[in-house]
DNA sequence: CGTATTCTTGACCGTGCTCAAGTCCCGTGG
DNA sequence: CCACGGGACTTGAGCACGGTCAAGAATACG
């Protein structure tokens, strides 16, 4: 089978570092490098006037950062790291020329938009129509169906220790809340809080809580029009 | 300039009658048609188990249904049109060969997502971080900035008559709430609801109280890649 | 060892939900 | 032409989920 992301990964690249906290891209940037992230993590954010901000995705290694602001003309949201990470920069020249002599290559920029755009579809059912059980244990079951992915390893825990500021910010409630119902999930045995992540004691029982289902992380059908 | 959607726009088709209600696109579907919208309007939306509504997304002429479908190995929402539609239907024999022939409609494709994906982003900033009477505000100025894209009017008017119970399954509202709100807006002299659509009365107070900027909704900068 | 950050817990409050009744409008059939 | 019925909208009353404020515990860090 075709793999999506060989021809992005012959791209010339030079491997760079950010220290936790580094802003990559900032909103109303135009358009400058495109990263993908080797280790660490990072987030998709947008901040209104008075501070509030939403997050709009977590990236985890093998995600890529700016794509979008390649199309668009000035980024319309920010990026950050949230830990010491090590990404993967493409400049904007060698990407632009290696685009217009590739033209399987937009195909492939194409199918990562495309699950990009799954997830964040899945994230306003979430935000819209889910209480806050449900979005946290939804939003925890795809964080670890993405890690999975990535790593190739198949263990039902969330190998990265996020704040409850973040999820929070991203789930579109307060810190407090995000709390109180992290709790509630321990005291019913789905999972379990550690230093370095979360592990999910009753996958079947958690999705079941949240209705997950992982079809919307699958792989685009490449074949289709390759 | 190079016009984004004329590749698009080349493609063999043909244009087919809906009825309101009519399902286009139901989730699970596996990769059929690609369509155009004419004349009607539609939406995107994901149902729950329990029956829970989430509307991803409100289509009007211009925009494209089933694009994510080629992408992807099954339709992961479905798509329904809300009035009776006229919608120009590509076949998927058709639309691929035209995709191998010509790679720059795969370009064309992606900045058509990128498009969409602004958007679902923008969603999640409503749902995620703003009030009621900020979400219906803001999603009102949205669809009339889109209408006035596909329309080339520049008026200050919501043409089409959305029933509240699709912005309150769009906004993660009730119905019930829904009405309140929009009463709310009327007696702020913001807009007035009228039997074909909503009019906008008060454009700069209106964007302040939601802090309405167009500027994700703005073409892509096709230039940077073709 | 002191300070800052994150998390937890309690008490109270408010936005928005639910339930319910009533109005308006329009299409349909008597 | 009017009676009926259904759908969309409105309005009121009470409630609940989740927010805010505040204080304290636990943890990390310089």
């Amino acid at each position: 089978m075709f793999k999506p992301d060989k021809d992005i990964h012959d791209l010339p690249r030079r491997s760079v570092s950010f220290k936790a906290g580094d802003v990559v891209i900032a909103e109303g940037d135009i358009a400058e490098s495109v990263y993908m992230i080797e280790s660490g993590w990072a987030i998709e954010y947008r901040l209104l006037d008075d501070g509030r901000r939403q997050i709009l995705n977590f990236l985890v290694p093998g995600d890529h950062i700016g794509l979008q602001a390649i199309s668009m003309k000035t980024a319309s949201y920010s990026v950050c790291v949230v830990v010491d990470s090590r990404l993967q920069k493409m400049t904007p020249d060698s990407f632009l020329r290696a685009l217009k002599k590739n033209p399987k290559l937009v195909e492939c920029l194409w199918h990562t938009s495309m699950k990009d755009l799954s997830i964040a579809r899945e994230q306003v059912v979430r935000l819209g129509r889910m209480s806050a059980i449900e979005r946290i244990a939804h939003m925890l079951l795809e964080i670890n169906a993405r890690l999975k992915k990535s790593s190739g390893v198949n263990d039902n825990y969330v190998g990265i220790k996020i704040p409850q500021a973040l999820l929070a910010d991203a789930l579109g409630l307060s810190v407090v809340h995000v709390s109180r119902t992290i709790t509630k999930l321990q005291k019913l045995g789905l999972i379990r809080t550690g230093e370095k992540g979360i592990e999910i004691l009753n996958y079947n029982e958690m999705s079941r809580l949240c209705g997950f289902e992982d079809n919307y992380l699958m792989d685009p059908d490449i074949q289709r029009v390759a």
